[in-house]
DNA sequence: ATGGGGGCCTGCCGGC
DNA sequence: TGCCGGCAGGCCCCCA
């Protein structure tokens, strides 16, 4: 159910025990997660070093000594979970396999990952990482929000003329990349924005302050992941799942948070998804 | 080209 | 207690 900045936070966690380090074994427990593995996919991990972790929007890709990068999307309900002791952190055992552990990497370090994933909304591929972003999933993203090219310019040129809701808008991954479900209602809620004008009646000037406010929203949430990272090394080693406070997210019926607001927060749904916001103080 | 809706899966929670 | 409907943070694909 990762967004970027749960996606940025599990990348932050696997990094120390996979950047320079050796897949000795892979292990795949089914031919299939959202889509198909490709093909020898365990055989072509094998005895790979990763060279780096990288992330794009919210896909982890890993690249590999082979010259493949191994994607991994976490989908809805994807989970890492590291185990194993690599950097002495009192992980010393292997938890019992838990139902849909679909792929282990067992680490030459003795780390050992494991991707879980209930809903199989996830997926992995690999990919030659000389062809860049030409793999089909990463070719229509927009630029990454925390990134220098987008600006307030791109942004509200890519508002204009837009007919949806700009709520939907925001879910676009190829107006921004990284956004999901949580986030675009949190930043639309700091930003007083209604989730149902359309984004085309959202004003230059507004959507300019959106830029720095999507920026802040997942900031805070990278910050957040990051000093709870600490919590769950020591804890099962799970990584991405952490408390989190939202201003409107899940909060139906819960007063406004906006200083000298006294609306509540509404739930209405959107192309068939939640939107939360405070009709009082979001227009 | 753009926008809306269906569908993929399983798990969980609340209501009866 | 058991069953059932509704819901879940993603994203591709098809259709109008």
């Amino acid at each position: 159910m990762p967004e970027l900045p749960e996606v940025e936070t599990v990348r932050r966690g696997l990094a120390p025990v996979m950047e320079g380090a050796v897949i000795a074994r892979a292990e795949v427990n089914r031919p299939d997660l959202r889509w198909p593995f490709p093909p020898d996919m365990a055989a072509r991990l094998t005895g790979q070093r990763v060279l780096a972790l990288r992330r794009r929007s919210k896909y982890i890709l890993a690249d590999l000594a082979s010259g493949e990068t191994l994607l991994i999307h976490l989908g809805m309900s994807g989970r890492m979970l590291i185990s194993g002791d690599p950097l002495g952190q009192f992980m010393h055992t292997h938890p019992a396999p838990e139902k849909h552990d679909h792929v282990v990497l067992h680490m030459e370090n003795g780390a050992r990952i494991t991707f879980n994933d209930p809903r199989r909304f996830g997926a992995m591929d690999l990919f030659a990482t000389a062809s860049g972003e030409a793999h089909a999933l990463l070719a229509k993203l927009g630029p990454e929000p925390l990134g220098n090219s987008f600006d307030e310019r791109y942004f509200a040129r890519a508002l204009s003329g837009r007919n949806t809701p700009v709520k939907s808008a925001l879910l676009d991954q190829s107006i921004v990349a990284g956004l999901g479900n949580i986030y675009v209602c949190e930043a639309l809620f700091r930003a007083g924005i209604s989730p149902r004008r359309k984004a085309k009646n959202v004003s230059a000037k507004r959507a300019t302050a959106l830029v720095p406010i999507i920026r802040d929203v997942l900031g805070d949430a990278i910050e957040a992941g990051g000093s709870s990272l600490r919590d769950f090394r020591q804890a099962d080693g799970e990584l991405g799942y952490f408390q989190h406070s939202f201003d409107v997210y899940g909060r139906e019926g819960e007063p406004c948070r906006r200083e000298g607001c006294d609306g509540s927060v509404a739930r209405i749904v959107q192309s068939g998804r939640s939107s939360f916001y405070c009709a009082q103080c979001q227009r």
